[in-house]
RNA sequence: GGAUCGGUAGUCUAGUUGGCAGGAUGACGCACUCACACUGCGUAGGUCAAGGGUUCAAAUCCCUUCCGAUCCA
C-alpha cells in the first residue's frame, strides 16, 4: 500500500500555504457572543532586531492560551498590539540623527520617531504571523494612535475630575541624562565601586570631634542635621549640640532618629537633601529646610558655592581633595555601594524637588491587596513579586515626564491666574501645539491660556490596555462583554509596573479588577543561564531560527522547555533537536496514511491497551491546559508518541495490519485505533504545533481546519495500563535477546509469552516472530 | 538585612500526596534499511549541594549551613 503522503520529512516550508488559508478563511476572527475569552495581549515595544528570542517564546506560550481556550469552546478575544510610546525610540532617534531632543523642534522629533517605529514596526508584525499567532492582526492597536492616546487623556481626565489627581513640588527621582523625572517602579539597582569618606566634624563648644562616613561628600552644602541612633552610648553626652560641617562652616544640630545604624560606619550620619529616599523621609519627619544641591542638568547649584557649576563626580573629586587638604579626612574606604540607576538611561538618579503631577496610589494600597488576592494566577508564587511590591509603597505615583514621545498631559494653564485647567474627555489633545479648547478660566474668567509641555508615563498608557480592547466608553455593549478580560499574561518582571499599574487604574476606573487570571512567565536565559539583554550581547534573535526549523519546532521547543513561571535556557542546538519530534509525528502519520479511514472497529487487547493509555493521556494534557501550563502536555505527548506508541504499540499491530494470518476485524480493529489514537494526538498538539496539525489533519481526517476542533472526551471504560510495564519490558527483552545472539530483528526466536501477557500473544509472536 | 526561586550523570531537565532516581543531549558500542538515519537497540555515566532530624522507608517532610539567580529595604 503506498503512504498518502509523499514526502519523508516535515517540511517548514509548508507553514507558509497554511498560513496563508489561515488568513483567507479568518478562522481566528472574534465574534462577541457566547462564552467570552479576552485576552490582555501584552502589546511589545518594537526595539528592532535582534529581537529577544525570550519574548518571541513568550508570544508563542499566549498563542497557546488562545488555541486551549478555542478548543475549550470559547470564543477568543486575542488582540495585537504594538507599545510605541515612550524613551526607547527618543534615544534611539538621538542616536540615529545625532541630535538633542530638548534642542530639536518639538513636531520634527517626533516625525522622526514615528518614521522610526512605523519601520520596526512592520519587521516586527512579521515576526509574529510567522510565528503563527491566531490574533487580531487586521486590527492591531498602537499605543500612540490617536485613538488610544485619546483614552488615556480621557482617563486622566476622569480620575482629574474625581480628585485623585495633584500638583505636588516635592523630592523626586530624577534622571538628569533624559532630563525627567521617575517612578520608583522605573529605578534599578546596581552595585558601583565608590569611596566611603570618614570627615571629621568638630563639636561646637567642646573638644570632640565627630567622624562621619558618606559616599556623598559634595553634599555637604546640603547637610541640616546629624542623626545617630537613639540607643547609641557613645553620643548621649553630645545630643542636642551643634556641629560644624567642615569646609561650609555652617552649624547643624545633632538629633536621633532609629534609621542611623550603629554599625554603619562612626554610627553618625549626615542628613543632606537629599542624597538618597532616607534623607528624603528624614527631611520631612525631623521638618528640616531643603537645600537643593543638584540642578537639573546633572551639575552643583550656587549653594554650592566654589564648587558650583561642576558634574557630581568633578565636585566629589574636588571636594574630597579639599577635605584632605584642610586635614578633615580620617579614612577612605573603597566600597561596593548598592546605587539607584534610572532603567531606562543606566545613570545613577539624583533626588531633585520638582513639581510634578501625583496619581493616588497609597489609599489604594489595601483595596489592591484584595482584588490580587483574587486574581488567579499562574504559577501561584508569583502572586508573592504583587504583595511584596505593595508592602514598599509609600508615596504616590509621579506620572509626570519631561519627554515628547508620549501621551500629552491635556492641560491648559490660565495666563491670568495660572489655573489649570482639563478640557472634556473623548478626544486626542496636544496641548503643546494645539489651541486651547476652554475658552474661559473656571477662576477668573480670563480667556487666555497656554499648553502643559508635559508628557505622561507610559505606563499611564499601558496601565489601560485592559480597557482599549474592550472598548471601554467606545461601545458599551462590548465593554459589557469583554471586560473584566479572562487573562492577563506577561513577563515576571514587570509585575510591579506594568500588572500593578493596571490593576490600581482600572480599580480607579470601574472599581472592578480588570482581569479573573494573570499567567506570569519567567525569564529568557542564554546557554550558561545568565539573563539576555542588549546590552550584555548575549541576545539571540529567533527570526533566523523560525526561519531555519519553522514555528511549530520553535513552539514545540518553548513548550517542551519552559516550564510555566520559571527562567528557561535558550540555545540552538536545543530547538533543533525539538524538530526529531516533529518529524517522528510526520512519519508516523506517513504510515498511517497508507491504511484507509476506519471510523470504528472491533478492538483487541493490544488496542484496549494503548487506548487506555491514551485516555491517560488525554487527562495528563487537559490538567496541564487547564492550567495554562504547555510544558506538561508537549512533555507527556512527546513521551507517548514516541516511546509507547510508535515503539511498542505499531511494532505490535504492523502484523495485524499487514499480515494474513489474522482477521479481517481483528486488521480493521488496529487500524481504527491507530487512527483513533493519531487523530486524537493531532488535537491535543493543536494549541503546541498548530502548523503541521493542521496539514496532517486536512490530510487524513477532515476537508476543514482542525482549529475548529473541540478537545477530546475520554472514553474507555476498561483500564489496561496495567499492562504497560510488562508490554515494554517484554519486547525490550527480546530485542536484547536477539541483539546477544546475532539475530536480526526479523528473525524467529524461540521464546514463549509469559502467561500475564497471553491476551497480547498473537501480536507480540507477529511483532518478534517467536516459536516455540 | 528581608523575600521568592533554584542546586539531581559531562551538560540540560522531570520527579504535585514520602515507596526501585525518569527523560533529553553529548560520549561509546551494535544493528536494520520494512513510516522514519531528522531511525532503532544497547552500554557507561548519580554521595539527588553538605550536615542533622522525623519515618519501616526521604531527592521529596522538618532544622542548620553553603552556593547561585532574581526582587525588595
Amino acid at each position: 500500500m503506498e503512504p498518502k503522503i509523499k514526502e519523508t520529512a516535515w517540511n517548514p516550508e509548508i507553514e507558509k500555504q497554511i498560513l496563508k488559508q489561515w488568513e483567507e478563511s479568518r478562522i481566528y476572527d472574534f465574534h462577541p457572543e457566547g462564552d467570552i475569552f479576552v485576552i490582555d495581549t501584552p502589546p511589545p515595544y518594537p526595539s528592532g532586531r535582534p529581537w529577544h528570542i525570550g519574548a518571541a517564546a513568550h508570544y508563542a506560550q499566549i498563542d497557546m492560551i488562545a488555541r486551549t481556550a478555542r478548543m475549550r469552546g470559547k470564543k477568543v478575544l486575542f488582540p495585537i498590539g504594538i507599545d510605541r510610546n515612550g524613551l526607547p525610540v527618543e534615544m534611539y532617534t538621538e542616536k540615529k540623527y545625532n541630535i538633542k531632543m530638548h534642542e530639536t523642534d518639538r513636531g520634527e522629533f517626533l516625525k522622526l520617531c514615528a518614521t522610526a517605529l512605523d519601520d520596526l514596526e512592520v519587521e516586527m508584525i512579521q515576526i509574529m504571523k510567522s510565528l503563527g499567532l491566531s490574533g487580531n492582526f487586521s486590527d492591531y492597536y498602537r499605543t500612540d494612535s490617536e485613538r488610544y492616546r485619546a483614552l488615556t487623556q480621557s482617563t486622566f481626565i476622569e480620575l482629574w475630575k474625581k480628585g485623585l489627581i495633584y500638583i505636588a513640588n516635592r523630592p523626586n527621582n530624577y534622571d538628569w541624562v533624559t532630563g525627567t523625572t521617575i517612578a520608583d517602579a522605573e529605578i534599578i539597582y546596581e552595585e558601583i565601586p565608590t569611596k566611603l569618606v570618614y570627615m571629621k566634624f568638630k563639636v561646637k563648644d567642646s573638644d570632640r570631634i565627630l567622624t562621619i562616613a558618606s559616599t556623598r561628600p559634595e553634599l555637604l552644602c546640603s547637610c541640616q542635621a546629624i542623626v545617630v541612633n537613639p540607643e547609641d552610648e557613645r553620643y548621649t553626652d553630645v545630643l542636642g549640640k551643634k556641629v560644624l560641617i567642615p569646609l561650609i562652616n555652617r552649624e547643624v544640630e545633632i538629633k536621633t532618629h532609629p534609621s542611623a545604624e550603629k554599625g554603619f560606619g562612626s554610627g553618625a550620619v549626615m542628613v543632606c537633601s537629599y542624597g538618597d529616599q532616607n534623607d528624603v523621609s528624614l527631611f520631612r519627619e525631623l521638618r528640616l529646610q531643603e537645600i537643593v544641591a543638584i540642578g537639573k542638568n546633572g551639575r552643583m547649584s550656587e549653594v554650592a558655592g566654589p564648587y558650583a557649576g561642576l558634574k557630581i563626580k568633578q565636585a566629589r573629586e574636588r571636594i574630597i581633595e579639599d577635605l584632605q587638604n584642610h586635614g578633615f579626612v580620617e579614612k577612605i574606604e573603597n566600597i561596593n555601594h548598592r546605587t539607584p540607576i534610572s532603567e531606562r538611561s543606566k545613570t545613577p538618579i539624583e533626588i531633585i524637588p520638582m513639581e510634578e503631577y501625583y496619581l493616588k496610589q497609597k489609599d489604594y494600597v489595601e483595596r489592591i491587596r484584595d482584588l490580587g488576592s483574587k486574581i488567579i494566577f499562574h504559577p501561584p508564587m508569583h502572586k508573592q513579586i504583587l504583595m511584596n511590591w505593595l508592602e514598599s509603597i509609600s508615596i504616590d505615583w509621579p506620572i509626570s515626564r519631561r519627554r515628547y514621545y508620549g501621551t500629552e498631559i491635556p492641560i491648559w494653564y490660565c495666563k491670568n491666574c495660572n489655573e489649570p485647567q482639563v478640557p472634556e474627555p473623548g478626544k486626542y489633545y496636544k496641548p503643546w501645539k494645539n489651541q486651547s479648547p476652554i475658552t474661559k478660566c473656571v477662576k477668573c474668567s480670563a480667556t487666555e491660556f497656554v499648553g502643559e509641555e508635559r508628557t505622561f508615563d507610559t505606563w499611564m498608557d499601558s496601565s489601560v490596555s485592559p480597557l482599549y480592547v474592550s472598548k471601554y466608553k467606545q461601545d458599551e455593549e462590548f465593554f459589557r462583554k469583554t471586560y473584566p478580560a479572562t487573562i492577563r499574561p506577561q513577563s515576571k518582571d514587570i509585575v510591579r509596573t506594568w500588572l500593578y499599574y493596571t490593576i490600581l487604574r482600572c480599580e480607579q476606573l470601574t472599581g472592578k479588577s480588570p482581569w479573573d487570571e494573570a499567567w506570569i512567565m519567567g525569564y529568557g536565559l542564554d546557554e550558561h543561564g545568565t539573563k539576555m539583554s542588549k546590552s550584555k550581547g548575549n541576545v539571540i534573535d529567533p527570526l533566523p531560527i523560525i526561519q531555519k526549523f519553522g514555528a511549530d519546532t520553535f513552539r514545540f521547543w518553548s513548550a517542551s522547555e519552559i516550564n510555566l513561571g520559571y527562567d528557561f535556557r535558550c540555545s540552538e542546538q536545543k530547538i533543533e533537536i525539538t524538530k526529531k519530534f516533529l518529524n517522528k509525528l510526520w512519519n508516523i502519520s506517513r504510515f498511517l496514511s497508507s491504511f484507509p479511514l476506519i471510523r470504528s472497529g472491533k478492538t483487541s487487547p493490544s488496542d484496549k491497551w494503548i487506548l487506555s493509555e491514551l485516555d491517560r493521556l488525554v487527562i495528563e494534557c487537559k490538567k496541564g491546559y487547564s492550567e495554562y501550563n504547555f510544558f506538561i502536555p508537549a512533555t507527556a505527548i512527546r513521551e507517548f508518541t514516541w516511546n509507547l506508541f510508535a515503539a511498542h504499540y505499531i511494532e505490535m499491530v504492523k502484523g495485524r495490519t499487514y499480515g494474513s494470518d489474522f482477521t479481517e476485524d481483528e486488521r480493521d480493529g488496529a487500524i481504527f485505533t491507530l487512527h483513533k489514537i493519531l487523530s486524537t494526538l493531532l488535537i491535543l498538539l493543536a494549541p503546541i504545533t498548530p502548523f503541521i496539525t493542521d496539514y496532517l489533519w486536512q490530510n487524513l481526517y477532515s476537508e476543514k481546519t482542525i482549529h475548529n476542533e473541540k478537545f477530546i472526551e475520554v472514553e474507555s471504560q476498561e483500564d489496561w495500563t496495567k499492562f504497560t510495564k510488562e508490554i515494554t519490558t517484554f519486547n525490550s527483552d527480546i530485542w536484547n535477546k536477539k541483539k546477544d545472539m546475532s539475530l536480526s530483528l526479523k528473525d524467529s526466536i524461540e521464546i514463549a509469552v509469559p502467561s500475564n501477557l497471553e491476551p497480547f500473544a498473537k501480536d507480540l509472536k507477529a511483532m518478534h516472530n517467536l516459536k516455540y
